[in-house]
DNA sequence: TAGATTGTTAATCGATTAACAATC
DNA sequence: TAGATTGTTAATCGATTAACAATC
């Protein structure tokens, strides 16, 4: 199959939590436009959006919750499981230890990392924090794939290279320093002040109506 | 002046993180290639988004980095002082509270709010915690316009509104339940579990090359 | 059947890039 | 001056939406 492209990839991943809430309930099958206003979106979208991953629907019922969501989960490689690496175990690392595991199935958070050593050798939420001299090894002994950079922005290049190296395939980086790494390696990065910084701004000036994530009257 | 669009002031806002660094540095100017290899863009484009806030720069020497910084700040709305609430008070919310109000000099990080009793009354990098029926109280008290919302999915849209109904005119939501706000409300949504399963999407696929935010070689 | 929905193509919209005359 | 860069328009690229024949 061919590459999805990036905005594709996230709406597929949201169909799937959608999905993934409704799998239990009354309904067996949904149709493009119950979808789509769930998640504040167009119909077309949705449809093109299943389009590029295979799944067909049935113009009388709509589309099959549990057939669409093994089509989802195949496209976005479910069913790969990533182990996981978080840098950086203070209040950001260990929001996401706490948080992560329970929402995404196929990634396993096996280890952290930190360079204060009162963190070291201590279990958070059942994941074992180490200290920094070690990540070379408890990475590669782990077969960790993907990192999670919870560090300050002063340290994060250089531990995403030394991340890389160890064989980490892909990094989502929460330090305000944007990173440069090679274009092999997947890269995410989330900078809140940023995000701050839109919000600021929206809330002054009127924002064009997104249709999409915003709802009309309450 | 016209409003500008989301992708352009996210871009503002990282053109602002880049300068202040480089403020008190030994260049006086930068010219758009420069502004442009430091955040892997192309020099046609910050030259267009410089366009849209009415800077100018000279040929011959590029932008002056003083005179850039004024007119990003205008644009942005630096000027005003944002009371920002943090509601939940776990460990992502105090990672935001500890990290955040050094980077954004027009955010203050006025109050924080918790459903644990055992929370409330403390005091975390000098920000108090208020329970969560004090909300309506403290935010119309300090006159917060806008929160952060760091709390479980489900108790997400209900607190959204009370602080909407309460006077804030901007969320910037962790919580992986998407909002549905009236639409003046300024709006942001991080949805981590959606980063991570792009990062794993694209740890197994080759993504197109994004010029952007990417680098060469290494 | 009649009515609604799907799958898909074409049209539209917006954002990025290329190009280049004007400028220093 | 000669060479590089700016400001801006036009061309390109990609993503979203509209439209509609085919289908149930």
């Amino acid at each position: 199959m061919q590459t999805i492209s990036e905005k594709v990839v996230g709406r597929l991943s949201r169909y799937r939590t959608l999905l993934t809430e409704q799998k239990d309930g009354e309904r067996t099958h949904l149709f493009s436009h119950e979808i789509a206003a769930a998640m504040r979106l167009s119909d077309s979208q949705v449809r093109r959006d299943l389009m590029t991953i295979g799944t067909r629907g049935l113009p009388s019922r709509g589309y099959e919750i549990q057939g669409l969501l093994l089509d989802l989960d195949q496209a976005l490689n479910q069913t790969r499981v990533h182990g996981v690496a978080v840098v950086g175990a203070g209040n950001m690392g260990r929001a996401l230890i706490a948080n992560l595991e329970s929402t995404r199935t196929n990634l396993r958070i096996k280890c952290a990392f930190d360079a204060d050593k009162s963190k070291c050798n201590r279990v958070y939420s059942g994941v074992k924090c180490h200290p920094m001299d070690a990540l070379e090894t408890v990475v590669a002994q782990e077969g960790i794939t993907l990192a999670i950079l919870c560090v300050p922005a002063a340290s994060a290049q250089a531990l995403a290279e030394r991340l890389v190296h160890a064989g980490v395939k892909g990094v989502l980086n929460f330090s305000s320093q944007a990173l440069r790494l090679p274009r092999t390696i997947a890269l995410e990065e989330i900078d809140i002040g940023n995000y701050l910084a839109k919000l600021a701004y929206f809330t002054i000036h009127p924002s064009k109506e997104r249709r999409n994530g915003r709802h009309e009257d309450r």
